[in-house]
DNA sequence: TTTTTCACG
DNA sequence: ACGTACGTGAAAAAG
């Protein structure tokens, strides 16, 4: 326990000495956009580490003041790495009390990079998989539910054995990951594709985006009112009210009371509702299911977006600031949460709605450049499949062109729903079809569907081929890896459950190619930052990534200079350290005062 | 805490 | 005979 700020000095100068410190903040909240310190916490050496109290609302605490000035300079230097715990969380709270980190590392990304597929990455799991030590939870301090108390009211001893012992596992685990990730031959992944992604999302995560309160809240009313007279109509029909969002209830109204049709039942034993089985039924001429799916909709909308998003306004900073997790999926791709902006509406017309309240601040532009058909690109090149290498080449639509293939007519003949089949055809190969799945998407017979992949695979044997040598290549290690080196692990992949076996077989083939593409939009990003650090001014800000999309936000006169930057930048991304790409990338733009103009 | 549903790429 | 498209996060219900 630091009791007083010179004792600070001593363990800086260790840091310096060894070139090495982990720390670790302990803050008022959870949301790094919103956190004040009450508490950082270092160690220096295995098995030795301190707790400066800050904030803690009794007795005991240093001056913030003087303790961010002591620190500012260890923590800006870069020659003293600073090993952190999903260090992005540390840098934002110290961001904003004036601390700007640098030479950061990252034990959650270095396990990620080890083992992703194989276990979570938060300290709890680590310590107890790699030092067979439980950890004092986060909940036993602070408590949880009603008896929940905020950090800064823990006593301060509590803090100190729970805050040191996080920064003591956590350099101990640097120290293993360390070891394991050049045994493994992996250093390389987190040197190049993770570590640089932790100050750029931090920085558009600061940047956050603003959205229009007032236009929600009016779509809001306009959901609200829709509602009511669905459930007016709906009522009518069941002559009773129910709760509609209860698929308990729901099914027993359709197959018990108005008995539409056959009880069908999920996996799980209980009445099958979901958007799929309504669909049939409502196919069959029943309004009742298509009024179901019609509330549904209206509600997901009101109650996931327009009432939601303006509650994560950031009251300081009037804009709504997500948290992108590095470390959440198996292939490499980033997820989004609190809020989750990657999965804004845009399908329906009262979906684009809620995307229009995206807006960009009096004066600027937003922009948006997406990879075209980033995936298909990917396949192509990972299964060297000489016809569709030669299509993007060409820049032909590749749609069109498995529809000419697998129908066997000309690309001129093709028309539009052999293009719809087609298309399904094509994702469907990304996450690793089956024909019994083709056949559901396209509303065909499984002998239909059986025969289009027979032709789909006749005309693109290396993809047949790819898939394949995938399957067994996890088969024998436990994971398969993207063209970049980057592993996925799957360890059911041997299961002897013939369904979660077949599962496990889709996601390791579709893996190589969600994952590659997720890691050349990686390298994107991390061009564009430094391009953009090159510049005199730099007034683009990156504010949000959709796995082939980025949106930006820039001053109204910048827009022309920018969309260049933005293009040149994102398509020359065919090759890096690892792997030299031989398809192009081709990257859309488009440009407007909000989200939902942009595409 | 788990299950179901549904929004996105 | 069985039951499947791949990857996510959030809300609501129900245990």
């Amino acid at each position: 326990m630091i009791t007083h700020e010179n004792q600070i000095d001593s363990w800086i100068e260790e840091a310096e000495q060894s070139g090495e410190v982990a720390i670790d903040t302990e803050t008022t909240s959870l949301d790094a956009h919103q956190a004040n310190l009450v508490g950082i916490s270092l160690s220096t050496k295995i098995g030795k580490a301190c707790y400066i109290p800050i904030g803690h609302k009794s007795k005991g605490c240093l001056k913030k003041e003087i303790v961010i000035k002591k620190l500012k300079p260890l923590f800006e230097d870069k020659s003293v790495k600073k090993i952190g715990q999903n260090i992005k969380f540390d840098f934002i709270v110290l961001y904003k009390h004036g601390i700007a980190m640098s030479s950061m590392e990252d034990t959650m990304l270095m396990s990620y990079v080890l083992d992703a597929g194989k276990n979570r990455h938060n300290m709890d799991m680590l310590s107890q998989i790699h030092l067979g030590h439980k950890t004092i939870s986060f909940k036993e301090i602070v408590g949880t539910g009603k008896k929940e108390i905020n950090f800064s009211d823990v006593e301060i001893n509590k803090a100190m054995h729970y805050a040191a012992e996080d920064a003591d596992i956590t350099y101990r685990l640097y120290k293993i990951f360390s070891k394991n990730l050049k045994l493994e031959k992996l250093l390389n992944i987190y040197e190049i594709f993770e570590k640089p992604l932790i100050k750029i999302l931090a920085f558009m995560e600061i940047e956050g985006i603003k959205i229009d309160n007032k236009s929600l809240k009016v779509l809001s009313e306009k959901f609200e009112k829709k509602i009511k007279k669905l459930e007016k109509e709906i009522f009518k029909i069941s002559k009773k009210e129910f709760n509609i969002a209860s698929p308990k209830q729901l099914g027993e109204v359709i197959y018990n009371e108005l008995k539409i049709a056959g009880i069908k039942k999920t996996r799980k034993g209980s009445f099958a509702t979901s958007a799929n089985v309504l669909e049939d039924l409502a196919f069959k001429g029943h309004k009742f299911p298509q009024l179901i799916l019609d509330w549904r909709q209206v509600s997901k909308l009101k109650n996931t977006y327009s009432d939601s998003l303006p509650e994560h306004i950031n009251p300081n900073t009037k804009r709504v600031h997500t948290s992108f997790l590095l470390a959440a999926t198996t292939t490499g791709r980033l997820a989004s949460s609190d809020p989750n902006l990657q999965n804004i509406p845009i399908k329906s017309e009262d979906g684009k709605d809620i995307r229009k309240a995206f807006i960009a601040e009096k004066g600027n532009i937003l922009i948006s450049a997406d990879y075209n058909q980033i995936e298909m690109r990917i396949l192509a090149d990972l299964a060297d499949v000489k016809e569709l290498k030669k299509a993007f080449k060409n820049d032909e639509d590749i749609h069109s062109l498995t529809a000419s293939q697998v129908f066997n007519v000309d690309i001129k003949k093709v028309d539009q729903d052999m293009r719809r089949k087609a298309k399904a055809i094509n994702f469907g190969i990304i996450y690793g079809i089956s024909q019994y799945g083709l056949a559901k998407q396209i509303n065909v017979s499984n002998h239909e569907a059986e025969e289009f992949l027979n032709a789909y695979f006749f005309k693109f044997p290396e993809i047949k081929i790819y898939m394949d040598k995938t399957i067994k290549f996890c088969r024998k290690t436990g994971y398969v890896n993207n063209i970049f080196g980057r592993r996925s692990h799957f360890t059911g992949i041997n299961d002897k459950n013939f369904n979660i076996r077949n599962f496990q077989e889709r996601a390791a083939i579709n893996a190589p190619i969600q994952g590659s593409a997720s890691e050349i939009m990686r390298l994107a990003m991390i061009r564009l930052d430094k391009k953009l650090k090159s510049l005199i001014k730099n007034e683009l800000k990156i504010l949000l990534q959709i796995h082939d999309e980025l949106i930006f936000e820039v001053p109204e006169k910048e827009v022309k200079n920018m969309t260049k930057i933005i293009k040149e930048e994102m398509s020359s991304v065919t090759s890096s350290d690892l792997h030299s790409f031989s398809t192009p990338l081709t990257v859309d733009l488009n440009i407007g005062n909000n989200w939902g103009i942009l595409h």
